[in-house]
DNA sequence: AACTATTTATAAGA
DNA sequence: TTCTTATAAATAGTT
């Protein structure tokens, strides 16, 4: 929306990514107010800004309500899987789960390419070949993806034109009947002018058919069509 | 956007409410998505239908950890509130977090090119412009690293030139004096040949002296091998 | 912050 | 539901 299609990645510059972080927060907290509103539904929106700076949307301002509900709904099935466990010790286990966390994030930042002053040369170098076979494993499979395809559609196109192929036969197959039924017809006319109507259902049966595989072709031919949709890690249940 | 402008009020159809719920909630979602990736903002969202199905959206699905964030950034008190929790909550917490570990785990595969069987084509490309993107970071701060290191080598190895000119000067000016001492000697010698032992302890100082000063400068030497240890990629526990 | 050329979202129709 | 299309709305680049 704009003068010029956008790449779908983070901005590099920082002023044009600031700007663009305004606008489109506020297209987007305009966007859950109004399903809200059209729609009757309950949103809950929490944006932080690259700097930490809070925004939020939510129905009716009742944003603990609605994440209540949310908690509620999303982990009600863990809640009763944890049950047997010695009570006591579920805080150590806590505090032992968010070092973990703080560790894990901590190296994956390091991997985002964040945060690398804290490493050392020999560090950064080790780094850095990690990442370059995780790229090259990365783009095989995507290869490997874009192949797969390609050979897919291709496969989908010979079919289709195979059947091109055969209906087209049938259809002069047809014409040739039809004429030479036309012929009959003209042939018994000559003969005997009150015969030719019993010909009509033999006719009419022939054309159903045919109209029964030209569905069936165009069913093939809109798979073509079917990509898988790319859902955002939307993760709706 | 669409044929004709949109009064923004409840939708009184149930089925234009249903089909409008559905058409913005993709719109919505979407757009989280793309402020999230463009802006490098953290987005949660939630959307409960009228029915009361929920739909979802969080930037590297780490719902949990932005809500916990929000939670810290709105609600300071709620967090000591937190603290002294009846022991009935302790359990939903490690849940929680042990999602949230999971999370991060699958995603870490990812970006060490493990487990992409799991992803779309687009999140396949999305993921190599990542990696792509830390490689190039980790490559500048290698290339600061080691310039600064050549900087400072190259600062040492100055420092000690000039060391090693003063010493080849002290010891140019010590083998002079040690000529004219001799010449003294030998003159004195033509003149009494038995006064010339008393000579010797005033050399053997001098020779200490020098060996001292060599000591200092090797010292400089050896700190320019210190390098942080190698230990990369620990973290697991 | 305002402007505008474009892209994108979507309401209505099929 | 899904696809298409006309149009409204959002917004990227510019001033």
């Amino acid at each position: 929306m704009g003068r010029g299609r956008v790449q779908l990645k983070k901005i590099e510059n920082k002023i044009n990514r600031q700007v663009t972080f305004s606008k489109r927060r506020v297209g987007l907290l305009k966007k859950a107010y109004e399903i809200s509103v059209l729609c009757d539904a309950e949103v809950a929106l929490v944006v932080f800004s690259q700097k930490g700076k809070l925004f939020e949307y939510s129905t009716d301002s009742c944003m603990e309500k609605i994440l209540e509900r949310y908690e509620r709904y999303s982990h009600a099935e863990l809640q009763l899987l944890n049950n047997p466990q010695n009570p006591g010790n579920w805080h150590v286990e806590c505090s032992r789960l968010k070092t973990r966390i703080e560790m894990l994030q901590k190296n994956h930042r390091h991997y985002m390419g964040e945060d690398l002053d804290s490493l050392s040369l020999k560090e950064i170098q080790n780094l850095e070949q990690q990442i370059d076979t995780a790229i090259k494993r990365v783009r095989t499979t995507k290869n490997q993806l874009m192949n797969e395809k390609l050979t897919e559609l291709q496969k989908k196109e010979k079919t289709i034109q195979e059947q091109n192929k055969m209906l087209s036969k049938k259809i002069k197959e047809k014409e040739k009947e039809t004429a030479m039924i036309e012929q009959a017809q003209l042939d018994q006319q000559n003969k005997d002018p009150n015969s030719s109507s019993f010909l009509l259902p033999h006719q009419l049966q022939n054309g159903e058919n045919y109209e029964g595989e030209a569905h069936e072709m165009r069913g093939n031919e809109l798979l073509l069509t079917l990509e898988p949709m790319y859902h955002y890690g939307l993760y709706a249940s």
